[in-house]
RNA sequence: GCCGACGUAGCUCAGCUGGUAGAGCACUUCACUCGUAAUGAAGGGGUCCGGGGUUCGAGUCCCCGCGUCGGCUCCA
């Protein structure tokens, strides 16, 4: 057998060689190291025969503890399988079901015990007896059993989940080559359904650590059994593992939850779950945020409007809200009305278009609305401002004809980019097409899904497909940031539809003094402005830049005799439209820099006799330190420049 | 909504196996008038999330509810 290395040198075996062998054939040392064998792509175990080749040589790469994630994932899942072997020791007649290696770690899906929870006050148990097994240096074996035997071991063994498991997978195979073997792999006492591969022991887990426990439907159906899912995190060296609880820890200094209040923007009461108090300075951040939507949108040709807060029943049935999102949205009832708060603006802007008569001369009509929205988010899914019950969205609905979409998508696409440049965030776009439930001709569907892809190319834009992911109405482009701890958000959305249009009933009067359907296209950019604020801070890390903090310069006095001057120089900043404040407190220098540092104030304004004398303020940076004096009328023009042109840093 | 954990002063937290609530910061007052990350002293402040129960006695134990956190489902 002869294979490709990745130095391009060529490698051959006798047949029937393993991947031990071909690490052993290249080095000691290699094969001391190695913990799995790559093959054309495929993963596999050092001890199985590596496959004959057919035709030209495979590539073959031995994946070592250096092999970056796909040894990290392999050593995690490795950990999964010492957990689960773990919790049997402890906990006998547990019922297991799957264990991957995830993102940052692993997890293992457990059925206790009746009468038995698992929670972190059993991690130090859990945690020796799977050092037990690591220390016994067991060796992974796989055996490939037929599905009968593996099944008849399973029912034996009182583990139902593994016995779904595999009668899913026959029930998958392609009818033309149906499923013969199972792999099991077993370590020590603990045999697991697994498709591997498998590190050769589990002396190969070099630092893990076990993390939460948490409440997982079985398959992820929230109709099925609730099992305890353990969470862990597995690594080749105590100090990566401890690298990267310090990340966590980073994550939770920098969670928006703790700014937020930290920094007076904004705190969660008791008397109105998953809504937030917006104080003073957050509402600067939110306004600042409403004031670029709006300054932007009117360069862009879109019109605001307000419509209401409360409808009757009938507008939701007409939308389909009634039917489809009822349990979302907050009903009341007087003088024999149901009426529900919106939970979304389109309606209510569908609503407003039909009032009046329109000609195809008006459009596209690009309507805005930063609306209040409430839905009735189940209790378990609040999470501080990224998942509210009552939020703004910088919500546009543009009414347009059939021809008019692909340019149309294409300038709120233009916008979306303009308006993530200013934050300096970079977005991945993501084309979603025709879902199996839908509304619609394949005709209309093929029109409106090009109409995006157009759109994209026509900006020379990259993007992935999401096949069968779009809205039941239309398809959609999402956009999505990675924040500066390399976490995802959606934040913007594009999303055509035809069906809305339809259930109201709307209406242009064409050039051919004939009726047609607009097309209509939602879209968000920022998403919620409470979200979008809460990602913002997290990725920022509090560090606002000046256009949006809430206060973008405090003028410092040294000693109550500079009150008089200090007040001046704030006030000068408040008539050029900045948000300046004075420390009037009868404390020193020190204090007064410390509490503006801790507040991130971007600029610090020191005055003393010096700067009294000269007009002039001593500017210190946040963060950045000591940056000199300038005249007072200077800095005043300065800042005001760069909160104007929104500069980022 | 579901599973698990948690809920003590405005904030961060201490309070062992049940015996009448404590610290730091913040706040108020007084003194200090200060040059680039905490001046000092004194003082005020708590239905120990809410409601039941066990007990001579509950912040502490039990039950119910609410909220928060970690997830699942869902989602801007």
């Amino acid at each position: 057998m002869e294979f490709q290395l990745p130095d391009g040198t060529r490698l051959a075996l006798p047949g029937g060689s393993t991947g031990a062998d071909a690490a052993a054939a290249i080095g000691a040392g290699l094969a001391r190291a190695a913990l799995a064998v790559r093959v054309d792509g495929e993963l596999r175990d050092l001890s199985r025969p590596l496959p004959e080749p057919e035709g030209r040589a495979p590539t073959l790469e031995i994946v070592t503890e250096r092999s970056g994630e796909d040894a990290l994932a392999l050593v995690r899942h490795d950990a999964a399988h010492v957990l689960a072997a773990a919790v049997l020791d402890l906990y006998p007649g547990t019922k297991i079901s799957i264990g991957p290696a995830i993102e940052a770690g692993f997890y293992y899906d457990f059925e206790f015990p009746a009468g038995v929870t698992v929670n972190d006050s059993d991690f130090p148990a859990l945690e020796e007896a799977m050092r037990a097994h690591i220390q016994a240096d067991e060796r992974f074996v796989r055996e490939d059993l037929p599905v009968a035997e593996a099944l008849e071991r399973f029912r034996a063994e009182g583990q139902p989940y593994k016995v779904e498991l595999i009668e899913d997978l026959v029930r998958a195979a392609d009818p033309d080559h149906p499923l013969e073997t199972v792999s099991l792999y077993t370590n020590g006492p603990f045999t697991d359904l697994c498709r591997g591969p498998h590190a050769p022991s589990t002396r190969r887990i070099k630092a893990f650590k076990l993390q939460s426990v948490a409440g997982s439907y079985w398959r992820g159906d929230a109709r099925r059994q609730m099992l305890t899912r353990v969470y862990g995190t597995a690594f080749f060296s105590k100090g990566d593992l401890e690298e990267h609880l310090e990340l966590l820890e980073r994550a939770r200094a920098n969670d928006h939850r703790r700014l937020g209040p930290q920094l007076g923007l904004f705190q969660f009461s008791e008397v109105s779950p998953g809504a937030a108090f917006w104080l003073p300075g957050g509402t600067e951040v939110f306004n600042s945020l409403v004031a670029l939507s709006r300054e932007m949108g009117r360069e862009r040709g879109y019109v605001e409007v307000k419509t209401p807060q409360i409808f009757d029943s009938s507008l939701w049935r007409t939308s389909g809200h009634w039917d489809k999102y009822a349990d979302n949205m907050f009903v009341t009832e007087y003088e024999d009305r149901r009426m529900a708060v919106k939970p979304m603006n389109c309606p209510g802007h569908c609503h407003l278009y039909s009032l009046r008569p329109h000609s195809y001369r008006d459009l596209p009509l690009r309507l805005w609305e930063p609306g209040l929205l409430h839905r009735r988010e189940p209790s378990g899914t609040l999470h501080g401002l990224l998942r509210v019950r009552h939020f703004a969205q910088d919500d546009s609905h543009i009414f347009c004809t059939e021809d008019q979409v692909q340019q149309e998508v294409a300038n709120v696409l233009d916008f979306a980019f303009a308006t993530y440049r200013i934050f300096g965030i970079d977005v991945r776009l993501e084309l979603s097409t025709r879902p199996e439930q839908r509304i619609g001709s394949d005709e209309l569907w093929d029109r409106s899904e090009r109409a995006l892809a157009d759109a994209l190319g026509q900006l020379g834009l990259e993007y992935t497909v999401n096949e069968g992911d779009g809205a039941f109405y239309g398809p959609k482009i999402d956009m999505h940031m990675t924040d500066s701890l390399g976490r995802s958000w959606q934040l913007g959305t594009c999303q055509l539809d035809y069906n809305m249009p339809e259930r109201f009933g709307l209406a242009y009067t064409g050039a051919d003094n004939a009726e047609h359907r607009p097309v209509m296209i939602h879209r968000a950019l920022m998403g919620s402005y409470e979200r979008f604020i809460g990602i913002l801070l997290e990725h920022f890390g509090g560090e606002l830049p000046v256009w949006l903090a809430p206060a973008q310069a405090i003028v410092l006095p040294i000693a109550d005799r500079h009150l008089d001057y200090a007040a001046g120089v704030r006030d000068r900043l408040i008539a050029a439209g900045l948000r300046a404040e004075l420390d009037d407190r009868t404390e020193s220098v020190a204090r007064k820099i410390r509490d503006a540092e801790l507040r991130r104030v971007p600029y610090m304004l020191i005055v003393g006799d010096r700067e009294a004398d000269a007009g002039e303020v001593s500017v210190r940076r946040h963060p950045g330190g000591d940056a000199g004096s300038v005249p007072a009328r200077e800095f005043e023009l300065r800042l005001a420049e760069e909160a104007r042109r929104r500069v980022l840093r």
